[in-house]
Parts: C-alpha cells; structure tokens; sequence
DNA sequence: ACCATTCTTGAACGATCGCTCAACCCGACT
DNA sequence: AGTCGGGTTGAGCGATCGTTCAAGAATGGT
C-alpha cells in the first residue's frame, strides 16, 4: 500500500518556488499553482494542508538551495573571502539572468508578511539568522586562515554582508544596473584584508 | 461653485499612506481603505481613479516625507555627514516605533509590485533613483566643503548609502536588533571621512 | 476476479475582491 | 423659493479567492 503513482516532491517545490519567487506570496493564486505544478486542489491540499503550508515548504527549499550554492562557491575558491565574492558575484552578476526575481525570496517574504501571517514570518526570520550564522563562520574560519585581522569582529561584519547582500539585490531591481552593482562588491571586499581596531 | 464640502485631501493621503505601508499594496483591499480614510467607495473612486491611482499618490506622497525629513536633518547638523548619520538614525532607530513598517515603503513596493503593475513600478523605481540623486547632491556638498575627499567618487557612495539604508531597513524588520542596526550605522559613517584612492 | 485502501479529480461553496451606478443630498446662484 | 449640478452614498455587480468533498480511478493483497 501507501505511496503510490505519487508526484515528485522535489519537482513541485522546484516549480513553486519559481513561481512564488516571482509574484510573491498574495499575488499567487492557488490555480496559478494548480497550473504551474500540474495538480489538482485536493491533491495539493492533502499534500501541503494549505497554501501557506506550501508556501512553508518552500522557504526551506529556497534556503536550502541558497546554503548549497555557497558551499558551492567556498569549495571552488582556494580563499573564503574569494568564496564569498564568488556568492555574492553568482546571486547578482551571473545568476540572475533567469532567476524569477532579482531580490532574495526570504527579504521579499520578510517585506511583504503581515504579522497575521505570524508562523511564515517566524520561519523566514528564522531561514535569514541561519543564513547570517554561515556567514559568521565563514568569517571566523577566514580569520583562522589569516585572511582577516584576528580583531576582526565576526558577528558585526557577517551582519554586514548580510546587509549588503539584501541591499544589493533590492537596488538591482530598482535599477538593473549591473556595473553599477559589480562596483559595489567590489569596493566591498577590496575594503576588507587589512582590518580594523 | 466647484469644491464644496470636500475631504482633506493631505490627511486622507497621511491615512492611506500609513495603512499600505503597513499593509502592501495587495493586502490591502479597498474596504480597509474605505475604514480608514472614511470615504465610501464612489467617493473615493471619483478623487483617486482606482486602488492603482490612490497608490500613486501615496508613493509621492511618501517621498516627499522622506525628502523633507533628510533637509531636516541637514539643516539641524553642521555637517553634512552628521546630517546623513541623523538621517540614517531617525528612520532606523527614533522614528521606527511609530512608523507602519520598518521598511521603506518604496523597496517593499519594489519588491511586491509585478511587472504587469508596471506603471506604478516604474513610478518607484523613479521615486528611489531620485532619493539616490538626493544623496549624491549631499556627497557632492560634503566633498565641497572638504568632509570629503576630493577624490571621493559621489556617485558610488550615494549608491552605497541606498543600499546600505534598504538593506539596514530589511535588517531590522528580520531581527529587530537595534543595537546591531546602530553598531553598522556607527562604522558605515566613521570608515568615510579619510577617503580612499 | 474482487475487495480494501489510497490517491486523484473537478465542480462548487462561501467569502472577499476591485469597482459601478442610480438615487440622494446639499450648497450656490438667481 | 426653486432649480441646478457636482459630491456622496451604499447596495450590489461579476470575478476571483482559498478551500472542501463526494465521486471516480488506480493499485496491492488474496
């Protein structure tokens, strides 16, 4: 018995999370849905309970394919400082050619969540701390490996790039102005090897 | 003979203003509007066109706010930069406990509004290139009078002050750390007086 | 072959959405 | 006092929302 001619649950969430990411939480309909994973009501909602159970499932995914794409870049760099520009050049500069939305799916879930919404907005602030967390270790391995000044306050400059990261990418949908956006990361890690008090 | 018994227009748009930065644009339907600004629907259709309409007015009407809380600053600081830093600590750390939502409501109209919106999109995106330019004509002062480096590239550092103002703004709302938020206001403005190449 | 069980289907429910309009109200002018 | 005309009103339009559920299809065990 039990699981039988099921969907792919890995599809599905690939295909709501497209969708999701593009038009945002209120403004995707259950029948966009419907449409875009190729499923019926009922089978959605025993499978899902609700949209926002969807919707649930798929900030997880989102936040786990972000953590896989950095780990993706720290492995191909021989530095941790060039791992992270690679992340923050792969999300702004490279990736977002068909990325569905230029901004980070939790900072426009963050935006747009009421405080009604109260379990979707603890489980996005949650995804953003635990990916401000990997950067803080990052940081701290970095300042192991003497690419960072042993002063170097980790949780105040992981909080920067968190900052920066949801900065950027807001203000490459406000403008679509690449070079202006490479500038800036640029500037962003060239000012960083030799640190502070 | 024209406008008799009319609404208050300024305080109708004050209303409206803080109910959609609170709420969104697509959360917030025309009967929460109806309540809160106490007009009935063929009213409110005759002054504003649509829902679309009021929100334009409402997005110029929240720059405009945002415009005269900056030269406030200014003109209440001897300096150029600590007109900026007042600006940066108003809005993040003062004003934010009566505001409708720590973000601004301009990156979250950014980030919810779809392409097929896309008058009142390119309304925002007007509305946030002109805060930058706001910025940069300061940057450009505070290099006149020597706050800054003659070398200073304006441009890039009016963009670094956007973004950083969006992304401390989304920083809050995930964490609401006030003394983190600070702490990055602190280094943002004591890296700049002594400018770089 | 036949039941038992699980999954899938799609019509349809009540609620709410943005918006319209015929009827009404009321100050301005003669 | 009477008429005119723009401002206001609120019931209600058609569309769409998130969700449910009775009925059908598909599978595994015997």
């Amino acid at each position: 018995m039990a699981n039988t001619a099921k969907f792919d649950r890995r599809e599905v969430l690939e295909k709501a999370t497209r969708l999701f990411w593009q038009k945002g939480f209120h403004a995707t309909s259950t029948r966009d849905i419907q449409q875009a994973i190729d499923m019926r009501p009922g089978s959605i909602y025993a499978a899902f309970g609700s949209k926002s159970g969807l919707f649930r499932e798929v900030l997880r995914f989102y936040a786990e394919n972000m953590t896989d794409q950095l780990t993706r870049c720290l492995t191909a760099n021989s530095t941790v400082l060039g791992g992270l520009r690679a992340f923050f050049r792969l999300l702004l500069l490279e990736g977002s050619s068909d990325a569905p939305s230029e901004l980070c799916l939790l900072a426009k879930s963050l935006s747009e969540l009421d405080e009604e919404e109260s379990e979707l907005l603890r489980e996005t602030r949650a995804l953003l701390a635990a990916t401000e967390e990997a950067f803080r270790l990052q940081v701290e391995k970095a300042v192991g490996r003497g690419e960072l000044g042993p002063a170097t306050d980790t949780a105040l400059l992981a909080r920067q790039l968190q900052i920066q990261l949801i900065g950027l990418r807001s203000y490459l949908r406000a403008t679509g102005d690449r070079g202006a956006v490479s500038q800036v990361i640029d500037h962003l890690f060239e000012g960083l090897p030799g640190d502070k008090s």
